[in-house]
DNA sequence: TCGGCAATGTTTACAGCGATAACATGGCGA
DNA sequence: TCGCCATGTTATCGCTGTAAACATTGCCGA
């Protein structure tokens, strides 16, 4: 999972006053964090002291604390991509590589429940425009292409957006209500909803 | 939205040492301070301030923070069941009735975003049996048994809870989605998504 | 080779947070 | 009337994110 490979051991070596690679360091602890962390209850500073450094050393390399999150969102988002395309070639495409893809966003959510909360949660009050988010909204975007155009043939362009954001819908409602435990994190479950959702409209 | 009837005008009167009814201004100052602050700005110093009593004083109408928050909770789950079950009755049962309790969800989540987040998120690393939880969760089940009780009559009992389940994901994913801005908070797109769900499987 | 500048660390400081402990007030029943 | 106790208060703690000032070092030009 979003494997720095180089610079690595770095924790290992005796390093100076400069770190050599600290922005990725971060990130990696950040990562690492996030494994045992619920989102509200990871800092800054714990970050920080996890890669070794000051606090306030994480500032010579994101503007503040939400830059710092989202950097480790595009990671999230590059490890959900590569794995949805894995799992959609695997199927061999078609629909069950839908439904494949759909499962698979799902397990991640469960796999990475911080992660993916930090991910799908936006800086909230901020009217910040799409375009200016991190990769990860763009990721989402080629999803939804690739969900639209698995959208029956004959329907309207129009028509085929609504299809692709119930897909979208389907799964992310289903994820969130897993996390959120309103819901018992079956993996039956996860198969009986996503895949059924396909039928009645194809 | 929520009020609480009895016990008003207690910022307008001069009071004493003793606060009257501190516990119902805490959760009225709460919802309040819900409709303009982000969900992890709401600080319950400031509830606290905004009912006009020191910090401290919340301690003794709820154990924590989270007790507080989910007062609020509470509230606002009341408040979406009636507006659910209005929904539901003026559409006059069946097929509409379900439709219009999908999209009253959905348009509570963007009327009240900070107030549904707090609703839906649970309290993340704690390993709480749902019976434990507010009286929110009971709301969601009875309106998890509503739905069922309008899946395909043909259906068997675990098909009809899929069913149920489905229709829920769809509506909280689409919740979800617009309120982190992903997919625009739009009416027409509401009604798209939530209304042609039921079309391909009853 | 040397001097200094820019990059990147550090320490110090501040205000706000949730929470605890000790203290103050005052309503109400014996 | 007295005293209990529910319900307020202030003082304090350790934590947080962030800013400012200072320290160290790699590198580039003279």
């Amino acid at each position: 999972m979003a494997s720095n490979a180089n610079s690595v051991n770095i924790e290992s070596e005796k390093r100076g006053y400069h770190h050599g690679d600290l922005r990725s360091a971060l990130v990696q602890a950040g990562l690492d964090l996030l494994k045992t962390r619920a989102p509200d209850a990871v800092s800054l500073r714990e970050i920080a002291r996890m890669a070794g450094v000051s606090a306030t050393a994480v500032y010579r390399h994101f503007p503040d604390k939400q830059a710092l999150l989202s950097a480790l969102c595009d990671e999230g988002a590059e490890d959900l991509a590569r794995l949805q395309q894995a799992a959609m070639a695997q199927a061999g495409g078609g629909r069950s590589g839908f439904d494949a893809v759909g499962r698979t966003y799902v397990r991640f959510a469960l796999a990475n429940p911080t992660l993916f909360r930090l991910m799908m949660t936006a800086p909230v009050d901020s009217c910040a425009p799409l375009a200016a988010l991190g990769q990860d909204v763009l990721a989402k975007k080629i999803l939804m292409d690739n969900i639209a155009a698995l959208a029956p043939v004959e329907a309207s362009q129009a028509e085929q957006r609504v299809f692709a954001l119930r897909a979208w819908s389907i799964v992310h409602g289903l994820a969130m209500l897993m996390l959120d435990r309103q819901v018992p994190a079956d993996d039956a479950l996860i198969d009986a909803v996503v895949t059924s959702a396909s039928v009645g409209v194809g």
